[in-house]
RNA sequence: GUGGGUAUAGCUCAGUUGGUUAGAGCGCCAGAUUGUGGCUCUGGAGGCCGUCGGUUCGAAUCCGACUAUCCACCCCA
């Protein structure tokens, strides 16, 4: 196919047919993010490439290998975001909102690039909502963080488990991270190539290798969680106390090692098996040394992200309800130049009432302009002609049952008899025999 | 970056051991007595059979490369 009429690799189109539930997930998360006082942030689509190399970490895959980085005609390096932690940050901390009364709460809903290959769940532009919560160092705003994607999920009818784990801050990362190259370097010559390189940068990833060698040789490997110091350990304890507490489910799963490496202390994820192999839809963590990293206050944070195109997958793997799309209220057909114009004055009165209504554009038939009525789902039609005109009056027609009433056309939209007035009139009754339904 | 599958109409897909003008369903357009939808019937438009090369008298069909796409690894949301 032409280059011209295709999307660049890993890009997705929203078309008019399924825009509607993209519009009903970020409404639905905004809400119970402003329920939890989390406002929006909007932060630009790209920054400077130092921003992400400082944040998300040299060694990591991120920002080595997948970013999208490229000089601009003044010379900068800059770099379309890989994900909106950073973004965040910078403009919270460069707009002076850690002065204010903590801690700051911010939401976003955001595209994300990364120079990936594309699989299922995974795209090179991709979508996410995240919060960053940010000043309190306490296991409550951990656990609350947590618990809001929890109720999301309930609300978005998403099946999913939450994942937990800690990975301690840098001190006691550190003791654990030479225990576990002491255990492993003992067999360094049997890992695979990729853990071989894994022992120097990221030891931690020696963990989830997949090949059977490796993973006969993590059996014994010291775990994380023996190894968090005295404050690790009891903020550990007390976010699981604190989910205890709220009836939130989990398991630990020690393996849980972000790839980005501002993360400290607890991470999760929330993972499904209904959409393959991506199956994290949703993954965050405490971020306790980044603000003061990128040049703010040493004030703690904690935050999530989670991936829309994934979650939106897993709604209808789940079988998620989505509101009804609007439906045409009217469409109202004409013959001849006089009577479009009249069909074009009686839907805008339609409109102005905020009901979604149509008139002939095409010039077609009658019969074709009744089909076209018939696809849009209109509840009511009526073809205004000479006659009609001559008569002042239009049959305006039920299209469930067929039956029809007379409007007077130059009945003021108030009054009984007019367009508008019919349709209010319909609503009643068919608010009437839904009530009688129940 | 590494594997494997796939590539035919807008969509979902047939297409025999290579053999004439490449098919179906859905969708779209138009008709089936005057100006009325759904159901039915009839007709129509719409394809460089992903691209390039090779084998062959002859390729949608066999072979190769490339590209795209899907799935998995990796990575991550």
């Amino acid at each position: 196919m032409a280059i011209l009429t295709k999307g660049p690799r890993g890009t997705q189109d929203v078309l008019p047919a399924q825009s509607y539930k993209w519009q009903y997930l970020e409404k639905k998360v905004m809400e119970i993010a402003g329920l939890y006082g989390f406002r929006e942030i909007r932060v630009p689509t790209f920054e400077h490439t130092e921003l992400f190399n400082r944040s998300v970490g040299d060694t990591t895959d991120v920002v080595q290998k997948e970013m999208y980085t490229f000089e601009d005609k003044g010379g900068r390096s800059i770099t379309l975001r890989p994900e909106g932690t950073a973004g965040t940050l910078r403009s919270a901390i460069e707009h002076g909102l850690l002065g204010d009364a903590l801690p700051v709460k911010a939401a976003y809903l955001l595209s994300a690039f990364r120079y990936e290959k594309p699989q299922a769940g995974r795209l090179r532009e991709f979508h996410q909502f995240g919060v960053e919560m940010l000043g309190s160092p306490a296991a409550a705003s951990d656990a609350e963080v947590i618990s809001m994607v929890f109720h999301m999920f309930r609300a978005l009818g998403i099946e999913a488990q939450l994942e937990l784990n800690s990975i301690g801050c840098p001190t006691c990362r550190a003791r654990y991270q030479k225990a576990l190259r002491d255990h492993f370097a003992a067999r360094r010559e049997e890992l695979c190539d990729t853990c071989k390189d894994r022992l120097e940068r990221n030891p931690m990833r020696l963990l989830d290798c997949k090949s059977p060698v490796c993973q006969e040789i993590g059996q014994g490997a010291p775990m994380m969680l023996d190894f968090l110091c005295e404050e690790c350990t009891a903020h550990f304890g007390q976010v699981k106390a604190r989910l205890d507490g709220m009836g939130i489910p989990y398991v630990i799963n020690p393996k849980i090692v972000r790839g980005l490496d501002y993360y400290t202390k607890t991470v999760f994820e929330f993972v499904t098996d209904k959409i393959g192999a991506q199956s994290t839809i949703c993954a965050g963590g405490r971020y306790d040394g980044l603000i003061e990293q990128l040049g703010g206050p040493a004030l703690p944070g904690i935050g999530f992200a989670m991936g829309l195109e994934r979650i939106l997958m897993t709604m209808d793997a789940c079988g998620s309800p989505f509101p009804e799309q609007p439906v045409c209220v009217a469409f109202i057909g004409s013959m001849g130049d006089a009577a479009g114009a009249k069909a074009a004055q009686l839907v805008e009165q339609l409109r102005a009432e905020e009901f979604w209504a149509e008139y002939d554009t095409m010039g077609r038939s009658v019969k074709a302009q009744m089909k076209f009525a018939n696809k849009l789902g209109a509840r009511f039609s009526a073809i205004i002609g000479d006659s009609e005109l001559e008569a002042g009056v239009i049959k305006l027609k039920n299209m469930a049952d067929g039956t029809t009433v007379d409007i007077r056309l130059d009945a003021p939209t108030g009054e009984p008899g007019s367009l508008v007035q019919a349709v209010y009139d319909s609503r009643l009754e068919e608010i009437a025999s839904a009530l009688q339904a129940k």
